[in-house]
DNA sequence: TCGTAATAAACGTTATAACATATATATTGA
DNA sequence: TCAATATATATGTTATAACGTTTATTACGA
């Protein structure tokens, strides 16, 4: 009831995104599920026009690939592939810090660090959650909009969704022992001090911290693998 | 007749894709100019369906942009659309040379540094065209090419095209004044020394520079303005 | 003359049905 | 039994036509 009542004219293809978006990100629909554009229609309740507008947006999402004459399917979350988002999520999020350690202000500022040490907190109290990655999201889609940038907000967003599909793996939670505690605050901290080249230096640390260790566990999987070879 | 024969099924869709496109890079189609799918269909001799697809794909290459429900429109290249693409070029340009910089092969090197002079000759014996950018974009292209990672390289394909509708406003071409002359055989040296730290920082600095050349311009242009004003 | 309301035209949206290609199944021959 | 071929089914693709919204035009009143 608190909602804004805004004219919210959902076309066709609208719901049918919405629903198949909804049912990937809920794992109803796994990666490498087949989606044909028939099925989708009786799913979605929409024909099968907008539902093709639907895929063509999921894939533009990067959330579902697609072959010409063949048909889509949910993203196969490949180690190519989470290497390929990892290098582009690295670009951008250094970006957003270098844009922002110059030009950030000092109510945004205290935004950041509020989220940064609530954010924190939840990964120092719980395990990996929900929450947890909800608020994770947030801070780094908040210092995107700062960025006042809109392809780096738009990139990070999708970014962000595909992650949400990678989650489903469960392997990134185990990334959690490689954060410090205060790992978000530093961040920040970091943008408040204006130097562009530190505050990149510090976020890219992190992010190569996770790559380097998910080398590792590819190391440890193949190696349970060859144990049960 | 060297072309290879490849089995090329072009959809509806691509054909339609293919002759907006070329007319938008052509300047044809102007920056601002409305794209509406009964009158693309004519043009292109092809159904509404798939003119809806190819504006989709247009769109997703950032050479046209849509409002729902009122129609699509060539790119209106504003300033704050070439400051957004000036800040994503910096993000994909400098993580393509960090990762060059850290896995390149001497055949690449060798590939770049003559694409590197064969560029910066050109920039130094005749005026900008065509034949430069040709040589510029490729030059970028390969470089991300080499970085291995699909999102880098579709993004820098994508604001290479954006590049092609800029330059119909004839104003990039004064950024040259900007340049060293041996500008891009620099940066494949910085690549090559392995410091992804200084490759980075290296090509940053050419960014910045044709960015601080870009206010000039503006400044200048609103002094000319309050003068006929 | 200007702003506003009513009308008309233009245009985005989408359901249906037919077509063309790709995949799966069945059949044939060795 | 297996591979190759032919058939059948599934599925992507697209033309057409109708629908609803938006924009442009006209008519009206102050």
């Amino acid at each position: 009831m608190a909602e804004t009542t805004v004219h919210t004219f959902q076309s066709s293809a609208d719901i049918a995104y919405n629903q198949i978006c909804k049912k990937i990100l809920d794992g109803e629909l796994a990666p490498g599920q087949r989606l044909t554009r028939r099925e989708m229609a009786n799913l979605t309740g929409v024909s099968i026009i907008p539902v093709i507008e639907a895929l063509h947006r999921l894939e533009d999402e990067g959330l579902v690939e697609s072959v010409p004459r063949v048909g889509s399917r949910v993203l196969l979350v490949t180690d190519d592939v989470i290497r390929d988002r990892l290098m582009l999520r690295e670009a951008i999020e250094c970006q957003v810090v270098r844009i922002l350690s110059e030009s950030i202000t000092g109510e945004q500022i205290n935004n950041l660090m509020y989220m940064a040490d609530q954010l924190d907190s939840t990964s120092r109290e719980t395990e990996y959650s929900d929450v947890f990655w909800d608020r994770h999201y947030r801070f780094h889609a908040t210092m995107a909009e700062y960025s006042n940038c809109q392809s780096l907000i738009t990139g990070l967003r999708k970014l962000n969704l595909f992650h949400i599909l990678q989650r489903q793996t469960k392997s990134v939670h185990a990334i959690r022992h490689e954060f410090p505690g205060n790992w978000h605050r530093r961040v920040v901290e970091a943008i408040q001090q204006g130097d562009p080249d530190n505050a990149e230096k510090v976020l890219r640390e992190h992010i190569e911290r996770s790559l380097i260790f998910r080398k590792q566990t590819q190391n440890r999987r193949n190696d349970k693998k060859s144990k049960e070879g």
